[in-house]
DNA sequence: TATGAATGAGAGTTCATTCAT
DNA sequence: AATGAATGAACTCTCATTCAT
């Protein structure tokens, strides 16, 4: 592609990004649907959610989704908004999940802060993650709910 | 400050860079070594080191310290290869602590996923933490320990 | 044209500044070449290439080409290095010309002094020739040839 | 000597410039006079003034004398015009002995050209003459002499 | 729709000059 | 006088964008 081409299908660099950030979003989103869709118990799902958004984060063409909007200026208000919204919803959708968890004393932390942790932590992993070294989306997985999920011994 | 002013000081706007990232490593690195000097049981240390890195990260001047170097061409090699140095000893300096934690079962995932995952949940919070708000650096302290340390009922 | 349009066709400006001196440089030796292509007598082959060099110097588009180097350090060192050989290569070219108008005794000084001040005498014209005054370049080579070249009586 | 220092001294960098000019100019025209005080003929004259030119060249601290003027448009008007007027009247003094050479025959070229060439031939030197290697102002000049004044066989 | 030369705003940098000390 | 940090105009270069083809 040379350089004045995508002014054909793009107003502008910024349109560009925004298209890529929305459709980025909701490709996750309709992941994290089909994950929630599903009954299981609360940790199962947890499981999932995290896999499923390390997958969005480290295997789908969206590996910086979470990362871009926040060192830029590029969007307008009005964009910034709707990418804001579809983030608030899709972190959202995690709260029932934690909730019952901290209900039942697997999950310890306030949950708005355990949240932001959790993201987080996940979120990084696109500055250290190497899909070619040893460990696999699963591997991370089980590790990060291994971290946060206390089992009582009983 | 006028444009050409920084000049007087630095040879050009990557030798800022590098010196800010670099006293800004140093110095995160004499809080840590305050921390690790007071010999304490692993989890106090655990929660020291935490809050060490969030007073780093959200209250001195140099918030964005591990986030810049990933985003940026500007380090020349031997640069880059100093400030990964110091990150790496940096966080090399944690391991024997989750060690300890995970010997007695309070830390329960593979330690070095363990320790992306927590650095990647400390360093996320530039992007939501606002001082002004409701948690302070100790709630986020506590919330963090409070998530990843696992109390066993006796 | 506007500030940054050099920029599409050369890497920087020094790399435009290569250009220039290398393809004058190029086109100074094809002409060189064609009139030592002919074989005359010594003394017409040193007129017109003193004749050659006049037009590299004055008519070409090129006629700093002599001078611009000297005072610049925008080549580096491989660049330099070329633009020295290319001159070299042109310069040698008029000794066995200047070592048989000596060996006649048309021309009487060491002859690498003598090459010397033939070139300087020539470049320094870009300082006082002005195309639109009375002398043209015929006159010049003619008057060169004739300050230098002894005519011994018979 | 300290960024500012200067400026206790000249006004600006151009005062400066125009200083050392002036001061170079009117020290070769003293030796220049010392020459021509001394009356002897023609040809020891030239050589004479050869001589005392490559001095003013290459060994006093002024050496770029006759160069910088031209690719600076530092000086004003009035300076420019100073300057010029001393380089006239400093060139106008060969021309009696131009002329006496030229009526006997030993210099053989329209006598303006036949200045402009000496001097591009001596001014040059700057560009490849090093005091270190072989050849001394006194060689320059005798070689100076030997390729342009024409002895008559008889 | 695609191209790539041209544009021009802005970033990074240099340097002569100023000025408080 | 000397200093050197600060200034700001000018220069080199980058890059998103435009436009004639």
């Amino acid at each position: 592609m040379h350089s004045g081409s995508i002014f054909c299908h793009f107003k502008s660099k910024d349109a560009l990004l925004y298209e890529v950030l929305q459709i980025g979003m909701r490709s996750a989103l309709a992941r994290q649907r089909m994950v929630l869709l599903e009954k299981r118990d609360a940790e199962t799902t947890l499981r999932r959610l995290i896999r499923s958004h390390l997958e969005s984060l480290l295997e789908s063409n969206s590996g910086l989704l979470w990362e871009v909007p926040y060192d830029s200026r590029a969007l307008n208000a009005r964009q910034r908004h709707l990418i804001e919204e579809l983030k608030c919803h899709y972190e959202a959708a995690w709260m029932p999940v934690l909730h019952e968890l901290a209900s039942t004393g697997c999950l310890r932390a306030d949950l708005t802060l355990a949240r932001h942790f959790i993201f987080g932590a996940l979120n990084w992993s696109v500055d250290w993650f190497d899909a070619k070294e040893g460990a696999s989306l699963d591997d991370l997985a089980d590790a990060m709910v291994a971290l946060v999920i206390h089992k009582t011994s009983r």
